[in-house]
Order: C-alpha cells, then sequence, then structure tokens
DNA sequence: TCTGGGGTCCTGGTCCAA
DNA sequence: TCTGTTGGACCAGGACCC
C-alpha cells in the first residue's frame, strides 16, 4: 500500500491521527532556518540527558528520541545539540491545536504534537476525510511552518498506525474494507501496547506478525498476557477499536521527577529535592485547579530499580506543606541508609477539582492557612517570575547572600 | 549504551467489611 | 461463633506511551 492515495475510498474513514514531524526539532528550526537539511538534536544537557527530537538527517545516523545523548552524539558528532524549550514548544503545540479545533470540535490531543480528530461531523462542509486532512496538513505548514504527517482510517488506532507509516511528511489512507489486509503482514510491534516486554513474550509464543496474533484463539493470549492486553491485542488485530475520540480528558495525577547529575545517597539532599519536588507539585496542582488525596513517593536507586511508596490521607490537598509532609513521612518509612539514590519523584493521584471540596482543618490549623500562603506566592510567582518566592530550605548560598543584602 | 520526565493502565497482593 | 466468599479500597510494581 503505497503512501500517497489520490482516489481511495475513504468512505467510513473519519477518524484522523495528526503526527507533527519531529516536532521539537522542527520548532527550533522555525527560528534556526539556517539548520534546515542539518542533523540536529534536541535533548537535556548534563551528563544524563536523553534525545528528545531529532532532524531526520541525525535520525539517518541511528539517533531516535529517549537515547541517551552521550551515545546520540558519538553516533552524530557533527549534530548540533539544542537544549529544549518547552514552552516554545507548547505556545506552537497551541496554535496547531486551534487549527483542529476550527476544522471540528472533536480533538483529543494526545500529546503536545499529536492529536486524533474525529471529521464526521466536518464533512458536509470540507468534504471527505481525504480533503480534510490535505487541508490540514497545507495548513499546519502555512500557519506554522512546520510538516505533519496524517493518518486516516475508521478507527483511532488504525489511523495512528497510517500516520507513523507515511511519516515525515505524508499522508495515508487505509480504507475501512482494507484494514485487515493492511494490518496482517505487520510485526507486533506495529500494535498499541505491544513494546520490548511484551514484544518478547509474543516472540516466544511464536508470534511475529499480527495476523498472528489474530489467528491465534483469543483464550489463549488472554493466558499469556494477562485478561486485558491479552483481549485488547486480539481485537487490534482484527482492526476492532471502538475507543471514540474524547476532547476534555481529566487528568488522573501530577507529579514531578529529577534525576539527580550524580547519584546521592544524603538524606538530606534527597528530602531538599522531595520539597522542591512537592512546591512543583502543588503548583501545577493549584495552576490546574485540582487537588488529590493520594501522594505518591518514587525513588529510583544507582542500579535503575525503582520502588514507589504511597499514601492515600483523608482529605484532598493542592498545598505544598501537605505534600512534603506526607513524601517525607514515606521517605522515613523506607529506612533507607546511604542508599545510592539516582532520582526521586513526588506524584498527586485521586484528583478532583479543588473548589468545593470539603477540607478538614488541623488541629493546629487556622483557616487562613498554609493554601492561602501558597495561593499568594502563586501570585507573586505571576508577577515577579518564577521562584520569586520559595522556602528558605530551597535558598542556595548566593540566594540568601542577595536576599539579605 | 546506559537509560528523562510527564503520564496512563493493568495486575496481583493485602486488608477489611459485609 | 466460626469459616468461607466476595468485593472494594488501597498499595506496589511493571509495561507502555510520547
Amino acid at each position: 500500500m503505497s503512501p500517497v492515495h489520490e482516489h481511495v475510498d475513504d468512505t467510513g474513514c473519519t477518524m484522523l491521527h495528526v503526527d507533527m514531524d519531529a516536532f521539537y526539532a522542527s520548532v527550533e528550526l522555525i527560528d534556526r532556518p539556517h539548520l534546515r537539511g542539518k542533523q540536529v538534536i534536541v535533548g537535556g544537557g548534563g551528563n544524563r540527558g536523553v534525545v528528545l527530537s531529532a532532524t531526520y538527517e541525525a535520525r539517518a545516523l541511528g539517533v531516535h528520541s529517549a537515547m541517551p545523548m552521550s551515545r546520540a552524539r558519538r553516533l552524530a558528532p557533527r549534530a548540533t545539540v539544542i537544549e529544549p524549550d518547552h514552552r516554545r514548544y507548547a505556545e506552537v503545540s497551541r496554535g496547531v491545536m486551534e487549527i483542529f479545533r476550527s476544522i471540528t470540535p472533536a480533538v483529543e490531543p494526545l500529546s503536545l504534537d499529536e492529536a486524533f480528530l474525529d471529521v464526521s461531523g466536518a464533512l458536509r462542509r470540507l468534504g471527505p476525510p481525504t480533503r480534510i486532512a490535505a487541508l490540514i496538513r497545507a495548513r499546519v505548514a502555512a500557519e506554522q511552518r512546520i510538516t505533519c504527517s496524517v493518518g486516516v482510517a475508521s478507527t483511532k488506532f488504525v489511523a495512528k498506525l497510517a500516520s507513523s507509516r507515511c511519516k515525515p511528511d505524508g499522508l495515508l489512507v487505509v480504507p475501512a474494507d482494507r484494514t485487515v489486509e493492511y494490518l496482517h503482514p505487520l510485526p507486533v510491534t506495529a500494535l498499541w501496547g505491544v513494546g520490548d516486554k511484551t514484544g518478547e513474550q509474543l516472540a516466544r509464543l511464536g508470534l511475529r506478525t499480527v495476523g498472528d496474533i489474530a489467528h491465534t484463539p483469543e483464550a489463549t493470549l488472554r493466558r499469556a498476557l494477562g485478561e486485558a492486553v491479552g483481549s485488547h491485542l486480539y481485537e487490534l488485530s482484527w482492526g476492532r477499536d471502538p475507543r471514540r475520540v474524547v476532547p476534555e480528558a481529566v487528568e488522573k495525577s501530577i507529579g514531578a521527577e529529577e534525576t539527580f547529575e550524580v547519584d546521592v545517597d544524603d538524606p538530606q539532599v534527597v528530602l531538599r529535592e522531595v520539597l522542591r519536588l512537592s512546591e512543583r507539585t502543588a503548583v501545577r496542582l493549584r495552576s490546574a485547579g485540582m487537588a488529590g488525596r493520594t501522594v505518591v513517593l518514587k525513588i529510583r536507586f544507582a542500579n535503575f530499580s525503582t520502588i514507589t511508596r504511597s499514601r492515600t490521607q483523608p482529605d484532598v490537598t493542592d498545598v505544598a506543606r501537605d505534600i512534603y509532609a506526607c513524601a517525607r513521612s514515606l521517605w522515613e518509612g523506607l529506612r533507607l541508609e546511604r542508599a545510592r539514590i539516582r532520582l526521586v519523584g513526588v506524584r498527586v493521584e485521586g484528583l478532583v477539582p479543588a473548589e468545593g471540596q470539603p477540607r478538614q482543618l488541623l488541629l493546629d490549623e487556622r483557616p487562613q492557612g498554609w493554601r492561602e500562603a501558597e495561593r499568594a506566592a502563586d501570585r507573586a510567582s505571576a508577577r515577579f517570575g518564577r521562584n520569586s518566592v520559595r522556602p528558605a530550605t530551597l535558598l542556595g548560598p548566593t540566594d540568601r547572600q542577595t536576599r539579605s543584602s
């Protein structure tokens, strides 16, 4: 099936998946046109970063996202390396999503750089799905100066698969009545939800293609992979995916985590980071208007093994002081004596809208308490910049000098 | 080679109450 | 009163996605 389809039957193919090509790298090239056609890698600095995005010229040398930067630099020693600028990516993403929403209100963003669109309500106004897909590609290129690839199909999963297989700058329609024919020769890793581990398990069962999965009894798949995954993959292998576009997805958790530049074994350093991450999480909860009951502490050790500890509290919170107190207590419960720690994370789950939630005041808590203090800090940060208000324990020596002088 | 940070979902275990 | 069952809440870990 060729990636260009001028005269295919797109009847019933109202699901579009739009995916920006090498999004972060492409955004960087908007402001640096002299780098077009060159090897460019966007990735975290420090000695422990990974590749976030790379131009196709760098990808040709084997560089791909999530690859350690050290390895990427070895593969592409002449590549230009750029520190990520998430605000800029969010800005371009907003522009792209606005284009999508001008086509149809049924837009479900999956991340900054991709979204599902159900265009069934736009057919009469804009024409068949293929024409709408072409219109989107033209508008994104003209208005945002980046390219995207669009998959057109009858289900979410097949549309997503199609967009991934016509990159970069492509358009692929998988006609509804040719879905199975299209899917079955593909490798099992093409299925949404099959990563390294599941791929290995399937290989042990002798299953290499989507067709192999389709012709395996569903009960066998469920026994081998678990009820949910087994059924899910079986259904996908026959092109069945009933999921609709959900425009307003509600967040289920908000958190922050940080990898240390070098592994840390000093509990005071770890707790300081836990405090900083609690602050970050609380700020983001408040800006989302959410509060949560369950606090999760995540620890990754030097050998990359990871543990989590969580506690569900009687009341919801969006206050850094509460989150930190809970995370600190979870940390103390671990009794880690000089363990070498690579990463810590703090996350709040069980989210509900913050307003209108009854809160039980603690015995020593005044009605106008920490929540109001932290909200005031939010307002100061909005006015004077991030970090203009921070707990004293998070101030470095230079901060203290600057602020006391 | 040496693995970020933001998430979601699933599974299996434990505890508790009906 | 004791025992077994069931189901929900919670917890921890793993796999996966971008």
